[in-house]
DNA sequence: TTGTAAGCGTTATCAA
DNA sequence: TTGATAACGCTTACAA
């Protein structure tokens, strides 16, 4: 049961191993004849080449490595899951590691993804990554851009039209009559001014006034129960102040799933009173109570394009006259409960 | 920048490729001065050994995998973060495969961790997984089972205790008041058996009879939003039959999840109502609504030990001496509102 | 204490 | 059409 080497398959057929090696590689050199009796052969030993031995000849290791900041981000995950499909139906292994949102550790593991000779390398930056590392990690080895795309880096980048998401988002909320609208951003977040700008467009479109108090900034270093009061704190506040049909929209995960909660333990109906749309990739946003309405980042689509791209730049070999693609990927909006029922004043 | 070589390094140092070899080794063969000279020099050129020449010549890689039915399950993306951080933190290398719990393909991807040269396997078997095989691979490479223990296989295995789970979660239930209790099931899931096993060793506890038709079980092969429908039918059912105060225990991570939303949409208030809990993984419990009182599995604990012990199994030569271990761990119970109220008529 | 040489499994060059 | 040989980077007897 040990695996045979190319060796073995030599001497059962007497021929040399590196004719064994040029019929398995059905290399024009060999006979057919000797070709079909190798490749039996080798079929029914189940031989597999040795990775190491053919990386080392070969400086290749079809391996290919995605760096995301946390797999616990549930959109994160998915990416990985798309780029783990992908990486094998194109046969490479796939190596994933997290970042933690850490500059310098994101440093290290592409230190380590050099040393390991991987093929290519699909990354998620972390938000105050170095361009100039990456530019010299792009030297040796070929990098992809996915989601985060806002680096200046000659390379393929697939991303999200954020600007979009918020834009029907927010278009949505209004065609529901609701036209104070509260919007919940996490500060400091690469995501916010795209899904912001896009809020505003939307009100702009239809010649609504933004009120910068109606958007609430949440800290989202914090950790998630003090996230969820301070949110519950500034949402109630906030939410005194308004009158008319109110909606929300929620430009974060987090901050998207937590105010369902938030709200019924104000006592407020949704969506009767208030309607919430939010971004969000969770699974559960149908089993909530009430079904939450979401803007959807297509996110296994990312991660596969991502990989795919890759590997285009990986099997090119004049990757350096290879025009660069930026893809920008439509979110999906999924409409539900939470926004469905028009205010009874309407 | 290209990765320097031992053989670069000896040149520079003028001295043999084996000394250098020895000297980055601390053999005891090699002066401390020259020793010193040469990890002096090799830091300074960032050396890193190939990771290649050294698998083929040791013929191990520092690599293990593990082997999930489904990334996508929230528990199993847990154990999976879990077993990423030890296996980083032992210098190992992880790569994961998803057997989509088919069987065969399972062989699949053993026999490719067995081609890979890999180190160790850290599995959770998919439901029909065939032992044979899994010996069979046991005996060229360790493995360590993982959440899904019970296969007669002679290995550490690392598991959680379902039956306690639902024991604590029963005596809850029945300690806010709720004697008549409906089960959820999936259908042939590995897990049922144990969890109604602890479920009515509760009611026994409590000289509470158990009822055979408070069980609901649901096809767990049927996509999502059909298996969704399929409960809420058969809960329906159910509730209309049964009076006094009603809880609730889900037995898996969609049951649990589902049930809340349903009991909504069929206008039953939880926890006044219908006290639910029920096991469940996910980070949303917080904010659904109510808040939701859950089972939850030390996924990151079982991911973590399940590496370590496979690593023990690696490095300790004379694994066919070693006595394995079954550890199993206890399911942690978070109490929140949708258990938390008592019955009017308590 | 250091060096030589063989070999791990491949592929590639060149010669037969 | 096939084979001998060297090489990839590393470790390890064994020799010096």
């Amino acid at each position: 049961m040990a695996n045979i080497t190319l060796k073995e398959l030599a001497k059962m057929l007497e021929l040399s191993v590196s004719s064994v090696s040029k019929a398995l590689n059905d290399s024009h050199e060999i006979s057919i004849e000797t070709k079909r009796k190798v490749q039996e052969l080798a079929a029914a030993h189940n031989y597999r080449p040795n990775m190491f031995g053919k990386s080392l000849k070969t400086g290749r290791t079809n391996t290919v490595a995605i760096i995301i900041p946390y797999l616990s981000n549930p959109f994160q995950a998915q990416i990985l899951e798309g780029a783990h499909q992908a990486a094998y139906s194109n046969n490479y292994k796939l190596i994933f590691m997290q970042s933690r949102e850490d500059a310098d550790k994101e440093i290290e593991l592409l230190q380590s993804l050099i040393n390991q000779n991987i093929d290519g390398i699909l990354i998620s930056p972390s938000a105050k990554s170095s361009v100039e590392f990456l530019r010299k990690v792009h030297q040796k080895v070929p990098i992809v851009l996915i989601d985060r795309i806002d680096f200046d880096l000659d390379t393929h980048k697939i991303g999200v039209d954020n600007e979009r998401g918020a834009f029907d988002a927010t278009q949505h909320l209004i065609n529901m009559g609701r036209k104070n609208i509260l919007v919940l951003n996490g500060k400091d977040l690469g995501v916010t001014q795209k899904r912001t700008a896009g809020h505003k467009n939307a009100l702009m479109a239809n010649q609504i006034d933004f009120i910068r108090q109606n958007v609430i900034e949440v800290d989202y270093q914090l950790p998630r129960q003090d996230l969820v009061k301070s949110l519950r704190d500034m949402l109630q506040a906030k939410l005194l102040l308004m009158n008319g049909p109110i909606g929300i929209l929620g430009n974060t995960d987090i901050l998207t799933l937590s105010v369902l909660g938030i709200l019924s333990e104000l006592g407020i109906r949704v969506p009767e009173e208030v309607a919430v749309i939010g971004f969000s990739n969770t699974e559960a946003a149908d089993s909530l109570n009430p079904a939450l309405s979401t803007v959807v980042q297509p996110a296994l689509q990312m991660g596969k394009m991502g990989i795919e791209k890759l590997v285009e730049l990986i099997e090119c070999k004049n990757r350096h006259q290879t025009s660069m693609t930026t893809t920008t990927l439509d979110p999906v909006i999924v409409l539900r409960k939470s926004t469905t029922v028009l205010p009874a004043s309407f």
